[in-house]
DNA sequence: TGCAATTACGCAATCGATTGTGTAAATTAA
DNA sequence: TTAATTTACACAATCGATTGCGTAATTGCA
């Protein structure tokens, strides 16, 4: 920032006192049309633009939304900060964003920056690592709009914008059961995330209404739901005596890693085996066989966090909103497959 | 932002000047000892915090870098974002994000609004539409540093950070070419874009090196390098009475778009036809046969560009730096693959 | 005890923009 | 022509934090 040209130089220019050049710049009336469309055309000129800091710590506003995620370089993620920036951008807002590398001290760490730098409201999807959420406090004492999204916690803080993960997790573990799967895998995230273990409880209940017993030997949860951890976890499974027949996946970088290591051990998806997703990352039409995954609206998911913030005058109890979600058949669970929306 | 505490509610508290709370609260040794204990715990207690706004304004920073892109939710980008939200924040800088969508009138909004915010530094990956940079020059002429990355202008109007894109398409389309392919096709991007240009025109030296004559009627631009438009162009292209036996795509998008298209057409991967990517985004591993392609390095590439805008002091020439990329050779290419560096 | 040197702070301007209130000058109405 | 309105703008405070300069009070030393 250099000697940028301030309303001071232009008032003196007209021998007239700043307020006149502020309220001409903004068209206010009681400014003469001469001298308004003179203190205009001058400012134009000479590439005048407000100095928001100024603006700012006068209105006592930022114009800043604040967005906290694990990591930007996910799709999810990537696509719900693409809808949250549409959002707000389209609504003056800039976003500024951070991540927590799944870790509990960078998200407080995070939370005490974005509080000190004054947003005007945040959008939360939680680490994988945090069980306490103290550090939001500010923001609701405060009365700063205070989002969650998709990895939220259990306790309604704040508002929410998330899917039914319970119902998801039925519904896709209750489409392997129906394939004929009688030994469904599950590979969840952490279970201090609430959206895993909703996603697991989902599973159970499908395999309890159909009279299934649960084997809490392929049950697994991983720290991270990545490949490795995956791939680890899906070559275990598939060498037990009893070989599971099914797989629901938490993610899908999780269930990609199950099929390919089925391929490794010569095991047909999905004749041998039938696997589950959840996300539908783009690799989900890419891996052969594709992927039969649950639909996770992200950008619009991101789109309503945002538009909740703008819209949050009165400080109404919080709201939670669930989005629709649909199990995406593909043919990593069966050869023929059909969409199927979820009710 | 509600009534937060300020420095003069403490100084009235204590009965002094908010020059001494201010001094105080940063360990100025001009005040006296006990004075400086009393207010630093009675401001923590308090939970004050400093107003940044005010603070910016009086010092004349914003903290803020600013970062345009196409799209966030591109593997690429969203890991470049990824590589420079870490390097600003562990130097105390925000940073705020905007997408131009590809195109052009986006982008020249969005730049104008970044300066308008007053950001400290800008790093921009261009639009595909842009043939205009002037909306760039304000930061220039004002010596905002601004840092183009991977998608540059031609001209050094400021510091790049890029890739040898002329280097890695003649590599990649060499590699092709030792591998027997006579016939190879190209799916670049606009020709707008330099990096786009570069890649091409390293595959027409690579063929010119061989002695292969290059067919105006196999070398497809797209707009968008998106699925649907390579889609388009490889199921056209297989179908020439004379069909391509390589592809070197200018993503890897449009290579998995060229695979998938084979296999739908039966025809075998790698021996019939060998296909070359381009960035070694998370599909390539993920499609069946593994894409060969050139190793992009974005987190790398992000964390550099933002390293770049801290150091800018002095106003030097424009500097260009430019990132090793590596042929990752995998079974699109080869049924036996061996990683080739790049010189 | 007297004077110089510290110590410990306060004053006031500054960073630009904004806005309520006040007031000359110009215009209108009577 | 004079009083009543309007018109068109200036003043000054405000948003919080920062900082150069100045000064009263305390301490040290001879």
């Amino acid at each position: 920032m250099s000697k940028d040209i301030t309303i001071y130089d232009i008032a003196e220019k007209f021998d007239v006192s700043a307020s006149t050049v502020s309220r001409a710049l903004k068209d206010h009336k009681s400014i003469g049309k001469k001298t308004r469309e003179a203190i205009k055309q001058y400012a134009s000129e000479m590439g005048y633009q407000v100095n928001s800091v100024a603006a700012n710590l006068r209105s006592r506003k930022t114009n800043t939304f604040g967005v906290i995620v694990s990591w930007i370089n996910r799709p999810f993620i990537s696509s719900l900060i693409s809808g949250i920036e549409t959002v707000a951008n389209n609504n003056g807002f800039n976003v500024i964003i951070s991540q927590t590398r799944d870790q509990y001290d960078r998200e407080v760490a995070n939370a005490f920056a974005m509080f000190q730098g004054r947003v005007e409201g945040l959008i939360v999807s939680l680490a994988m690592e945090s069980v306490r959420y103290d550090h939001f406090d500010q923001f609701i004492s405060s009365k700063v709009p205070l989002v969650f999204v998709d990895r939220v916690p259990e306790e309604t803080l704040a508002d929410k914008v998330i899917i039914d993960n319970f119902k998801a997790g039925f519904v896709a573990t209750e489409h392997l059961i129906e394939l004929g799967c009688r030994r469904i895998a599950h590979i969840g995230g952490s279970q201090s995330r609430y959206i895993y273990r909703e996603r697991q409880e989902g599973y159970l209940e499908a395999l309890r209404k159909h009279g299934l017993a649960p084997d809490e030997g392929i049950i697994r949860h991983t720290q991270s739901l990545y490949a490795e951890e995956a791939n680890a976890i899906s070559s275990e499974l598939l060498e037990l005596p009893q070989r599971p027949d099914g797989f629901f996946c938490a993610n899908d970088t999780s269930a990609v890693s199950v099929i390919q290591c089925a391929r490794k051990k010569d095991i047909a998806v999905p004749e041998d085996l039938k696997v589950v997703g959840f996300n539908d990352d783009p690799v989900a039409t890419i891996i052969d066989p594709p992927l039969t995954t649950i639909s996770h609206p992200a950008i619009r998911m991101g789109q309503i966090a945002a538009e909740h913030i703008l819209n949050k005058t009165a400080s109404k109890d919080p709201e939670v909103v669930t989005l629709e979600t649909e199990l995406i058949v593909r043919q990593s669970s069966v050869i023929a497959p059909q969409n199927i929306v979820m009710p």
